[in-house]
DNA sequence: GGGCTGAATAATATCGATAATTTCAGCTGT
DNA sequence: ACAGCTGAAATTATCGATATTATTCAGCCC
């Protein structure tokens, strides 16, 4: 009898590799425009050039790398005008999929909004007082609040695409992290939602969701 | 000297192996739920593993293919449940993406649209008179057409987003294709949106789009 | 006879090495 | 001095072979 590992140690190489180097890019340790050299890849993940390469090519479908024939991947660069493309993509299809949500409500569905942004509020935003340290419990919690605002609009596609956008907001949220830490309450902007979702109310519900993201769009642009 | 080759004899064998291993999918050479092994499809496209691999991950983070963790790879499935959420996805997010369009309309857009549109109506939909025969270039002036519809939107993200529905769609339009084909005049729905998109009335353009995607569903699903 | 065990088998996943391509520094001729 | 060429050096793309992991199936036990 071989030991049960935890899931992350039986997986494939190419996946674990796949999330390591993901999330590198989210958190911005890869930095935007970095050359992504195989070889140096194949040292620093410790693995062959198969997995890496797998890796990238599945990150490049995602849009977090970019793919130049014959010439390597670069980490995609981000802009201001990326920024506020995205910004301005996520209120549109975001408020599309709290619409449909609404409109499908189902009790359960509202409960789990409800309990989402109750687990949210209970955990601190960042480690320390002080300064600004990330918190992998909240963002957890934050991104599950976010999807799960949207769990129930019935398309698993658009479902997919407010995730891809949710995480390219995540990586700019990050890099402008890395710069300057904005203390920002936002459990209020949360509770608004959700009090215009538990009202039935569309109309507020979207404009509470539009205004969250429009702020945080704001304040990462006025850092850099 | 090196004889200079046609772009697609040079580009990598990865990309080319990507793009047939797609096309395949996309027109259901390559019949939904099956089996992709890699030896086979190795000796197949006359590759190695590598390129053979690397156009599966590529594959699977756009949702043509799915990997089954040390199990390989099958070709996404297909059912009636969700060629109905993709219909209903590409409605919501084509008619987000025509309005957005529409509000920030300029002449050349329009000019675009309409050439779009000319071209597309002078070609035939099918090679052959007798049976269904699909003639290439109208395909591919079908999808520019929809897309140019859709390039005002001021997102590349949205944009994106179309492009995959619009491709998903065709592979359900190409599979119902193999089973029947129904005589349809859709170059009338297209005037349609266009005359509407001409007149500046978003409402009757988002209809007509509507109609016309629905339309398209219904057919698909009379077959099965 | 049904269900389990555990080799044999068949895949997949991964590696190390090779082939092909790009890059870049140094040279050459004007 | 400088554009263009040339040939190493570095890097990417690809292959063939190996290690790992699932699956199958015959033989065994209850």
């Amino acid at each position: 009898m071989t030991t049960e590992l935890a899931p992350e140690s039986v997986a494939s190489l190419t996946l674990s590799t796949y999330e390591r180097l993901r999330a590198d890019v989210l958190s911005g340790t890869w930095t935007p425009g970095l050359k992504l050299g195989i070889e140096s890849l194949r040292e620093y993940y410790g693995t062959g050039a198969t997995p890496i390469r797998e890796a990238l090519n599945r990150l490049a479908a995602e849009g977090w790398v970019q793919h130049m024939d014959q010439r390597g991947f670069v980490v995609t660069p981000v802009s201001e005008e990326a920024l506020r493309e995205l910004a301005k993509t996520r209120v549109w299809v975001e408020t599309l999929a709290l619409t449909q949500a609404m409109q499908t409500s189902t009790p359960e569905w509202e409960e789990k909004v409800v309990l989402a942004l109750h687990r949210l509020s209970k955990t601190p935003r960042s480690l320390r007082q002080e300064n600004y340290l990330e918190n992998p419990a909240w963002e957890k919690l934050h991104r599950e609040f976010h999807l799960a605002l949207l769990s129930n609009c019935g398309s698993r596609w658009l479902l997919g695409f407010c995730e891809q956008l949710y995480d390219q907001a995540y990586r700019y949220r990050q890099l402008a992290m890395k710069s300057a830490y904005k203390r920002r309450d936002e459990s209020d902007e949360h509770k608004q939602v959700v009090d215009a979702v538990v009202a039935g109310n569309v109309a507020a519900a979207c404009a509470a969701l539009t205004h969250h993201y429009e702020k945080t769009a704001q304040i990462i642009l006025s850092i850099e």
